[in-house]
DNA sequence: GCAAGCCACAACGATCGGTTGGGCACACAT
DNA sequence: ATGTGTGCCCAACCGATCGTTGTGGCTTGC
């Protein structure tokens, strides 16, 4: 592949082979080879070198395309200087979703994202500490725990909706408060105890006055949007930037809360000496994501004065 | 490639195998040797079969990618089905713009855009006859020398813009009439003789009474921006839609010409019948760019009534 | 404790991919 | 017209690679 587009932009396949440090005999074969293998006639041989046949300049830019595709394979794992790697909780996740976003605009980055398996984050610390994460969308809430060598800053907050069925009691409203959901039974599967999630959970329950189920295993998304659309008296809650494919038929409703805006705080750890280079824009972005309201409620960890500005240690180094 | 994606898929070496109809073991090696070139660990082996590491993880949306695009490259030339192929003056020109445009927004269609070396229309039509390409964006003035089997429709009109450098005269206009370019020295360089553009400014010459020097060759985009930013009187006419890489210090102007807006009609031509599917998509795609004013001059070959409506020919059969 | 399932290692044959050497076609200069 | 240089293709050869079969180690579940 290389060889025909070097071939193809040089003219020659001498030139190319020199280049690839290849005889030119070898290159022919290569261009042969692939042109009987496509069953198509990539060249034109003239006396002075070759030309792309209408076959061939089709060709060319997806013959490019994949060489950078490798290029960029490669990157992301290269032991060393590789590209951008960085932990979410679930490749749905709001967090997932921003760097989605972010990347889409920045299509030039070597970002990649990727999933522990395990959902405790002593194992997130680990792994960034050792080097196989740059990042990791994690909490710690008790700082003490976090070991000297791992820092963790405030990344964004992210506003929850509830989600119901269109049998639901609820599901025409266009927006609901916190009071509104009193009595409603609100379900949030795959929880695992004593977690930053239950914690969560917990808090907002008694603050609220909420009945917030979160034991019981999480089967999946399958089953939980249909438990919801068959339901009459089920909703739960979800990230408002959480992506989720839901199918049509199911008929879920999304409902923003307001007065006050619920929202969980994320985080992020990296490690405090020589992060990845190129997580200072990615910090950066969440800047530049829709604040939320002053009244917003958060959890009792998340320290109020939260637009502390970007300027974060990993800064100055 | 196809075998780590399969595997990582399907979580056993063995399933994988017998998908890709080899035994396991082959499938094994490739993972050991792409492991060994890659120098790092794709998968964790488990005694219930094989799970990603974190750099497989990575590795993972970059390997499909690339397969998809090997796919693409190969669909993309596969003789008999294959896919879209148009021919355009040149990858700078209006209609590789605007093909551009629509296929970023449908980037799913199997669109290659090609350009004939020659510029000759009656290649061109040769080569729609042949099937080389599916479409070709040339005019063909007389109608009577169209092949039964060839058709052509008016595609869109690419209104004109003057180009100047800095020094010209009309360098700081915001908009410019026909009228007040007459007597400033206007190049436009390798234009071949009879052909429909020569034709095209010379009606244009006669009819506003200009300075139009269509001759001399065409020494590439380079010479004649560096010309234009170094020349006082040296003017040139692109299309507004013309994708240009103007270097910053050249400096040039692109000043919109109005009352009336000059224009050159752009036409495709493609077999008549069985025409390739994905084109009918390209045509009506023609008809939500921005019309033009109702004012506006056109060559004498245009026919006037130009919104005609989308339904043409190919769409019934 | 044993069978089943899965993966890795070893040996072997076919194929592939590179090199060297030679030849043909064309462009250009004499 | 003829020689010369350039660029590509074909042929022969050889080492590396890739697939197969056969085997063994390991975990899991009955």
């Amino acid at each position: 592949m290389r060889s025909f587009v070097r071939a193809a932009e040089l003219g020659q396949l001498q030139h190319a082979a020199d280049e690839l440090g290849v005889t030119q005999q070898a290159v022919s074969k290569r261009i042969a080879t692939l042109e009987r293998k496509l069953d198509v006639r990539l060249f034109t041989r003239t006396a002075r070198g070759v030309e792309l046949t209408l076959d061939g300049q089709a060709f060319l830019p997806h013959a490019r395309n994949i060489i950078t595709g490798v290029d960029r394979a490669i990157t992301a794992i290269r032991p060393g200087s590789r590209a951008l790697r960085i932990d979410v909780l679930g490749l749905r996740s709001a967090q997932a979703v921003v760097l989605h976003d972010y990347w889409r605009s920045h299509p030039e980055i070597d970002l990649d994202v990727v999933t522990l398996r395990v959902n405790d984050p002593r194992v997130a610390v680990a792994a960034v500490e050792a080097g196989d994460i740059d990042a990791s969308f994690r909490t710690v809430t008790d700082r003490a725990t976090l070991p000297r060598d791992v820092q963790m800053i405030h990344a964004f907050d992210s506003p929850l909706v509830l989600l119901v069925g269109p049998r639901h009691p609820l599901a025409s409203a266009r927006t609901l408060t916190p009071p509104q959901l009193r009595r409603h039974r609100i379900w949030v599967p795959g929880i695992a105890p004593r977690s930053e999630w239950a914690e969560f959970y917990d808090q907002l329950a008694t603050d609220f006055d909420l009945r917030i189920d979160a034991a019981g295993p999480n089967f999946g998304d399958e089953v939980l949007q249909e438990t919801l659309a068959d339901s009459a008296d089920v909703a739960t809650l979800i990230g408002a930037r959480d992506r989720y494919i839901w199918p049509t038929n199911y008929d879920l409703r999304r409902i923003p809360i307001v007065n006050p805006t619920l929202a969980y705080p994320l985080s992020l750890i990296f490690p405090r000496t020589n992060p990845h280079p190129g997580l200072r824009a990615i910090i950066n972005h969440f800047g530049s994501l829709t604040p939320l309201p002053e009244t917003a409620w958060l959890p009792s960890w998340a320290t109020k004065p939260r637009r502390s500005g970007g300027d974060i240690e990993h800064t100055r180094r």
